[in-house]
DNA sequence: GAGCTAATGTACGAACCAGTACGTTAGCTA
DNA sequence: TAGCTAACGTACTGGTTCGTACATTAGCTC
């Protein structure tokens, strides 16, 4: 998540602005993610960063812009996690599978993100929209279900009807409500969805009910 | 939602404790729900109640016990709703489809629960954990799922090896993220989640993934 | 109908917070 | 090395926002 871990270097530069803004912006995520939009204390974010307020105005341009830069910074690392994603000397159903735990396992390694993404739905994706390279990207995961799914059809193994989007969201959904819901889940009904002990319970979990999903004997109809 | 919709009664009470908490947990509800805890103003839930924020303070002490008393209420009429719910003379098939629907239906009506959640765990479900009443209730629905899942599991119908919160958890987080989740979704992938005329695909889809997940057939390990 | 208290309204304060005006300097370039 | 500009710091402001001190009244009780 930190791309600024290196040391203060002593004979290193003093004013680097790609330095700064990648500061800015790992702190940023962290406070924005912590408290929410409104939450978040432009003040904070420059008291943990190595340089002032007046820097996030100058390379941001405000609260605003700097929110919609994280998100779009951390929609990129996910994205290029799924266009690492190799599942064509698979079977459908080994594929789907390796999707889907790279999936939860990104998910479970960023819950930064998905804070961000909650707190940019509570405020209705403004900030999506008004990012032009939010618009632009699609989303590598998506094409690979559409290959593997097009095969698995093909084959007569998949018998569910849906489309990549759908099956990613069914896949996305479970993932997502494990992390962003812990606390109120735990709170309310006494599990940690997080415990690590239970890890691998549902990462299995996950890929068995898709796989059921998709290769249940459907009556005709 | 909302439980005070009485026009003003020309004769009726002009002071009236009960009525007027009620209306401010109404209008707290929606302004808490439109812009998360730290967006929400106490003014503006005033300017749109017919008494003014001093009432606020007296009835509920502050901001952190008003959002408190919102969640106990919402989570209250999820309560009430599951409680409903008979499926004892149901097939556990039939039983589990029917509880799917139940929760899908009720976070499809209920937007605004879904809201004040994500904005609960944003702050860590600090909330819940102040509010005896919250940590006291149990879910019915949990109840419930416990007996579907005993027959079915005794009549060798169901397969997989889940408990009921995990089965609770499956269910809801397709429910949740659909709602949840909309906004973000709808500008990164253009489908709306919640378009009606997908409504009865997306309930089906739960239920046939739920029920594929419990009856698949598995290789003995 | 006198008196009491829960219920209500007004006006204000003090802290907070996003954003900026103004001034300074590091380090590159010619 | 002079000069220029991108990069940076300080100090402040104007508006906002939670919370409250103080004043008032409706309506019940005896």
């Amino acid at each position: 998540m930190t791309s600024v871990d290196e040391p203060v270097q002593p004979g290193g530069r003093v004013r680097d602005a790609a330095r700064t803004k990648a500061e800015i912006l790992d702190v940023a995520t962290q406070e924005f993610a912590r408290a929410g939009y409104d939450g978040a204390r432009v003040d904070e974010i420059a008291a943990r960063t190595r340089t002032t307020k007046r820097m996030i105005y100058y390379y941001f341009g405000g609260k605003e812009q700097l929110f919609t830069t994280v998100l779009e910074r951390a929609y990129g690392v996910i994205r290029e996690a799924e266009q690492q994603l190799d599942v064509d000397h698979l079977d459908p159903v080994a594929a789907i599978r390796r999707l889907a735990e790279l999936t939860f396992d990104h998910h479970e390694r960023h819950p930064d993100f998905i804070r961000l993404v909650s707190i940019e739905n509570i405020h209705g994706a403004e900030h999506i929209a008004a990012s032009e390279k939010l618009g632009r990207i699609g989303s590598p995961a998506l094409d690979v279900i559409r290959r593997i799914l097009a095969a698995g059809q093909e084959s007569g193994l998949f018998t569910a009807d849906v489309d990549a989007v759908d099956l990613h969201a069914m896949i996305s959904s479970f993932c997502f409500f494990r992390v962003a819901n812990r606390h109120t889940f735990g709170a309310l009904f006494g599990r940690d969805l997080v415990d690590p002990a239970r890890r691998e319970h549902y990462r299995t979990m996950l890929g068995d009910m898709v796989i059921a999903y998709l290769t249940a004997e459907r009556t005709a109809d």
